[in-house]
DNA sequence: CTGAAAGCGCTTACAG
DNA sequence: CTGAAAGCGCTTACAG
């Protein structure tokens, strides 16, 4: 076992200095060629790479981005964290993630544990419990204490900071003027509970297009939908009492599961009933039928985001905070066979 | 903006040595009670917190692990990284994740930036690329270094570490034997390209259950892909001039445009066919017809190798190397519509 | 051209 | 009971 070697060893091998070490290494021109050129012989010859430790406490920073988000097993996330990934990495950052699992308290204690120095920044996403509980102190502390933080998908606005967001309320308008257009008449709703900020917003826009249209506003076609996996029953009874001919999902799992609960009940999707579903993923992709979804561009909101928090950090002037930008990600409707 | 208080400042408020602040801070008795409180009560309003950085080069231990995988979007890795990441915050530790999107130079670049001090340990699962160059000399370096590493599902005998895998050619027996079990006769295998660890041991399995079942093995029924995307018209040919009655598809992707495709040429599944898939993912669930699969917990998995390379980092006994184990996990089979 | 010193933020063995 | 010193591994302004 031969343990990473360090400046010190090496200086002591060749008896100079650690600065002079440390000089040659970095080509300074200080340092006569002779000395240089045998210091990093030496050094590639035992493969000496510096401590990334060491220089972030130099250097007052560590090169790498925290991001906090509510889970990862989940193609939305998963999809941005890889967008993220790709513009740090050129940019030679690391990332860390920590996950919150949609609770207040993880996502306060893994704020706390990476602003201890561990990263330069935060990218995140904010847990259900945090939207619903709206306490953001953890998140406008640690802007206080001037780190930055560009916030994705689920924002607030009492919270100070950058965004990159889509514009759920025009995306949810299209998607349903989409339905409105192919001919449907009595659209229902299938969404969360109403403090995820992005599905108030995206009722926001259903109710729009309907209103834009002259169709009835109806509330009882709205039903709001607190845990996937016990929803059967109230999405059969949308189906079969209210004689809807189209559903807009906020999700993929709503629409899937719609989809199979029209089956069941004798509905032909798209004959009978049209399916549209917010979020692309993997499941419109392979479901039968196939599931006409909004594309809300996971790479590009990491990207985005990525390159919005390293320019930030690596803007000199440390006094051009307050002038923070919302970017706004294009969507667009990916046609598929559950709207005809 | 407040910037985070350091010990060198509250030492100089209270004028008291940096030494009296940290041992007061950490409660030493070698302080008196008066100092102490003092110090305490005045980094408490301060919210003093030590700086991570500094502890990890002081300590020489970060508290962070680092993952290395092929890719993030894709259900079974972020479930093992969910696992991981679990673990390793129950134990004080964070996860840094790098991608090396299935190519042999990100892995090493990715690597050797972590292994510069960054981080403890590695868990990860070889690129493509890597498993197909053979090449690890990358992963020695860092053992060789006493940086420990856990490999998981993509691993490799020629590498001596711990790992966490599942049984893949049991499993895949056990797949084929209950096809066999519900009398089929005639059953394909849809696999990856052979360099891939895990697929050339599922084809092991499957060939031995035909084998002990006595039914001849006929190379012709076994279809190697190496792009998803591009695959239907070799499935197609398949189904229509092998007159197949089951498959076994090492994927859920592969599984899923199986069905697809057979419904297309119109046989039906499972009646005319039966489809079983290796890895239970979110692509089984809500396919129609749901897909009978070979459940592999990546949950599990990640939770064992986190726990694994955390005790190795804990152990005292830095000369306890060499006793690696290689944990196995179960594997079930889960039943759906694929097969009847 | 080379090296000693100070410093990043901490801890701890040692003096006093 | 308190503090100065050394050290983790590095960089860089300053002396010589």
């Amino acid at each position: 076992m031969k343990r990473k070697i360090t400046l010190k060893q090496i200086a002591k091998e060749l008896d100079v200095s650690i600065s002079t070490v440390s000089k040659s290494l970095r080509n300074s021109l200080e340092i006569g060629e002779e000395t240089r050129l045998k210091v990093q012989a030496f050094a590639k010859f035992y493969n000496y790479k510096p401590n990334n430790i060491a220089l972030s406490l130099k250097n007052r920073k560590t090169k790498t981005i925290g991001i906090i988000i509510p889970e990862i097993v989940h193609h939305f996330f998963s999809t941005v964290i890889n967008g993220i990934e790709h513009v740090a990495n050129e940019n030679g950052y690391s990332v860390i993630i920590c996950l919150s699992d949609d609770s207040f308290d993880k996502e306060v204690l893994n704020m706390e544990m990476l602003a201890n120095g561990s990263i330069d920044g935060f990218i995140m996403s904010l847990s259900k419990e945090t939207q619903f509980k709206a306490d953001f102190h953890h998140i406008t502390e640690v802007i206080d204490q001037g780190m930055p933080v560009v916030m994705f998908d689920r924002v607030t606005n009492e919270v100070l900071c950058d965004k990159v967001i889509i514009d759920d309320k025009l995306a949810a308008y299209e998607a349903v003027q989409s339905l409105i257009d192919k001919g449907r008449k009595k659209i229902a709703l299938v969404t969360t509970v109403d403090y995820v900020s992005v599905g108030k917003l995206r009722t926001d826009g259903y109710v729009k297009a309907l209103l834009d249209n002259e169709i009835p506003f109806d509330e009882n076609l709205i039903i709001k939908i607190e845990d996937v996996d016990t929803c059967e029953i109230t999405i059969g009874k949308l189906l079969e009492d209210k004689a809807i001919d189209a559903v807009f999902a906020v999700n993929e799992l709503f629409a899937v599961t719609i989809i199979k609960t029209a089956n069941k009940i004798g509905l032909n999707v798209p004959k009978d009933l049209a399916v549209i579903a917010f979020t692309d993923g993997i499941i419109s992709k392979y479901s039968t039928p196939t599931i006409t979804t909004v594309s809300q561009s996971g790479i590009k909101m990491g990207n985005k985001a990525a390159k919005m928090l390293i320019d930030r950090l690596e803007s000199e002037d440390e006094d051009e905070d307050e002038n923070y930008k919302t970017e706004v990600i294009e969507t667009h409707l990916i046609e598929r066979e559950s709207t005809n």
